[in-house]
DNA sequence: GGCTTTTTTCCTGTTT
DNA sequence: CAAACAGGAAAAAAGC
């Protein structure tokens, strides 16, 4: 199942990457799936479309977005350009700052990794400002802008 | 089960 | 103007 990955066939079409046209379509109506069959939907329809070849990834990537965590959410899809479709971008990545391009997807994204699919980026990004009291995140006074922070782990790009 | 931490929800105001 | 940012408060969910 991890190799469905694995039609590399390229097509830069973009979109499903458009905040307002990705998932809430297919998803409209709300069932719910069983735990973790339908797992990698969000994932595939992402692949499927923007159809990024699998080997540009990271091996850390394969264990994909299944974070408990929102700033782990956060960190793999950084890590894994195949489910991100540009969603998120790093802005330096030595200093662990980065950017959420597209913010409406992110929050569709994460909503449908927690099953709910009243999130936004509003709420989503309070949980964030949530981070910067732990250190898991810390201010930039960019929009859209954010830097992992002391207590972040796992996005360093030589430590991984 | 209770307690703690994290996330969600909501809100009001401010800033870009 | 619309979208982000800011946090307080409270409740729900998740972990232990």
């Amino acid at each position: 199942m991890l190799d469905s990955v694995t039609h590399s066939t390229f097509l830069p079409n973009a979109s499903f990457c458009d905040p307002l046209m990705s998932w809430s379509d297919l998803f409209s109506n709300e069932e719910y799936y069983p735990a973790f069959e339908h797992q990698t939907d969000a994932d595939s329809n992402c692949l499927k479309t923007s159809g990024i070849k699998s080997q540009d990834c990271h091996s850390h990537s394969r264990t994909s977005l299944q974070s408990s965590h929102l700033w782990e959410f956060v960190r793999d899809l950084l890590l894994s350009p195949e489910e991100n479709c540009g969603i998120l971008e790093w802005e330096d990545r030595e200093q662990g700052i980065f950017r959420v391009v597209k913010s409406e997807a992110l929050a569709k994204m994460w909503g449908q990794r927690k099953k709910n699919d009243r999130m936004t980026y509003e709420k989503l990004s309070r949980a964030l400002r949530y981070y910067y009291k732990t250190g898991i995140l810390e201010r930039v006074d960019r929009r859209l802008v954010y830097k992992f922070g002391k207590n972040a782990h796992g996005w360093q790009e030589d430590k991984l």
